[in-house]
RNA sequence: CGGGAUAUAGCGCAGUUUGGUAGCGCGCUUCGUUCGGGACGAAGAGGCCGCAGGUUCAAAUCCUGUUAUCCCGACCA
């Protein structure tokens, strides 16, 4: 147990029990309200609102990168979906098929889009013609739903909220560039703004996507040492093209097959926050991305002046940062509990004494530090302050990382690590689909990924003893 | 999809063994006193006991079915 004290007495300590620990933060954080539909939740309005700040930063940067926003239809005819076999067969299990409309049977029956490859597709056939129509650089904000037999919210639900980039451009080298562009952009996103260190990398053809040639992936590590596929990236070389035949005239007026992309992340990412930053107290947003990154709570409220004056004071922080204050008539204590329970980054009680000498309590709520402040630069202080936090949650959630990150030489220092120490192994392998096959069976562990940056940690696979080709971070993963 | 658990007021629970008036704590409403770590008093409101059948004079309680949630495994963002 840390040594910090537990605040909020209703959440179930994460030591005792990380998976009630978190259900409660999803439930007395006001996340997440369930519904009679299994696996669907209520977005309340604080994770739509942490997913509206997800939204609006990636939406600008992709729009940075010249991609535009498009809308496609939920439904997806059979027929289409089956258009690429190997896509097909990896998404038929898990989607909800519509067979009745207006009161009559279908003729052909449509899916709920597990994901919008496939329209995508048949859109691309219709508007590319030229080598002057490409690159296309389409996104789409929607939601997908994929029959999951098992679920927990934000981690994984029957519907979720993503976004798919879909692009289509002239050369295979062209989507390759895109493809890890956009990873690195999901990486830089994460790291920081959601304060969330990632291991950039290749899934193994095992783990890749259904139709892909190569998917690309980040991968962070949760506090009970689980790995969490954070966003992909996937290159899908001509397969698309050829399958639905999107063709393109080429300068020497020559039909070629475009080369696409896809990408996508999710409000997975929600629950990423949760698991990498949050304590026995509730929540702890990274300040770039809190809902509200200052609640200004007022002491002593009835007494003269004291509301006005911390009113006053959040209009002023409200002009550079997102700022609330709590005038209930609740008490301080109570409304402290609730704001970390809400992971607030920081927390300023302003009361007579304060008044009196031009200054405040500042609290954050990573450290629980308590400072004074003057009010004179009061805007400026805070906005250090939450930089502060950023900084020093990022590098919290990379020091956990890298002291739950362990090397496997050989089979049985594998094995042992994988079932008594949570986090990622780093090992070698041969690259046969068998020995990861074996790990999993074994161990439990998958390939999450092969990592940009490789390490040799020696010639052999940490499996089956023979040349290895690639280091691998192993781990169990949500 | 297997194995286990749960479903009673907004939340947390008791009551079910042994059928007989629907309970407790928190929260909520009103008024007053409070206010620097989940305040106190007084007076109130709030229930088809998950849903559907069955047994019975009588069902929260017994039986059957069903749905949802949680946990553990197998599949997946």
């Amino acid at each position: 147990m840390s040594k910090e004290k537990k605040l909020v007495e209703e959440i179930t300590s994460m030591d005792e029990d990380f998976a009630r620990w978190y259900t409660d933060i999803v439930k007395k954080a006001d996340l997440i309200e369930y519904t009679s539909i299994k696996g669907c939740c209520v977005f309340r309005p604080y994770a739509y609102a942490l997913w509206e700040n997800i939204q609006h930063t990636l939406d600008s940067k992709f729009k940075e990168l010249g991609h535009e926003n498009v809308y496609m239809p939920m439904f997806i005819p059979e027929s289409l979906l089956e258009k690429e076999k190997d896509h097909v067969e990896g998404f038929a299990p898990e989607v909800a098929w519509v067979t009745h409309g207006g009161g009559e049977k279908l003729t052909e029956r449509m899916c709920v889009r597990p994901t919008s490859e496939t329209l995508f597709c048949e859109h691309y056939k219709n508007i590319i013609q030229s080598h002057r129509d490409l690159p296309k650089l389409y996104n789409q904000w929607c939601s997908v739903v994929r029959w999951e037999k098992t679920t927990r919210p934000f981690l994984r639900s029957m519907e979720f909220l993503w976004q798919e980039g879909h692009t289509a451009h002239a050369t295979a080298e062209e989507a390759q560039e895109e493809t890890i562009r956009m990873l690195n952009v999901y990486a830089d996103f994460c790291e920081q703004y959601l304060a969330i260190p990632v291991v950039k990398g290749r899934k193994t053809d095992k783990e890749k996507f259904a139709g892909a040639v190569a998917t690309y992936t980040i991968e962070s590590l949760m506090h009970d040492g689980k790995a969490l596929q954070s966003g992909t990236s996937h290159n899908f070389g001509d397969g698309f093209a050829k399958a639905f035949g999107i063709q393109y005239s080429d300068k020497e007026n020559k039909l070629q097959y475009v080369f696409q992309t896809s990408w996508g992340v999710t409000t997975r990412l929600i629950g990423a926050l949760i698991m990498v930053h949050g304590d026995n107290s509730g929540l702890v947003l990274p300040p770039r991305i809190a809902p509200k990154q200052v609640m200004v709570v007022p002491i002593a409220m009835h007494k003269e002046g004291v509301a006005e004056k911390a009113t006053e004071i959040c209009s002023t922080l409200k002009k550079t940062l997102r700022a609330d204050i709590d005038l209930s008539d609740k008490t301080p204590g109570w409304k402290f509990a609730e704001y970390e329970m809400k992971g607030v980054p920081v927390r300023l009680e302003i009361g007579p004494k304060d008044i009196e000498n031009n200054c405040c309590v500042l609290v954050r709520r990573d450290t629980g530090e308590k400072q004074v402040a003057s009010l004179d630069n009061i805007e400026e202080t805070v906005a250090n302050l939450l930089e502060d936090i950023q900084n020093n949650l990022f590098n919290k959630a990379l020091m956990h990382r890298n002291e739950h990150t362990y090397v496997a030489k050989d089979y049985d220092e594998f094995k042992n690590i994988v079932d008594t120490k949570p986090g990622f192994v780093k090992s070698m392998w041969c690259g046969d689909d068998a020995c990861e096959a074996k790990i999993k069976e074994d161990t439990g562990a998958t390939a999450r990924c092969m990592p940009f940056e490789q390490e040799d940690l020696g010639d052999t696979c940490v499996c089956c003893g023979k040349k290895a080709k690639t280091m691998v971070y192993w781990g169990k993963a949500y």
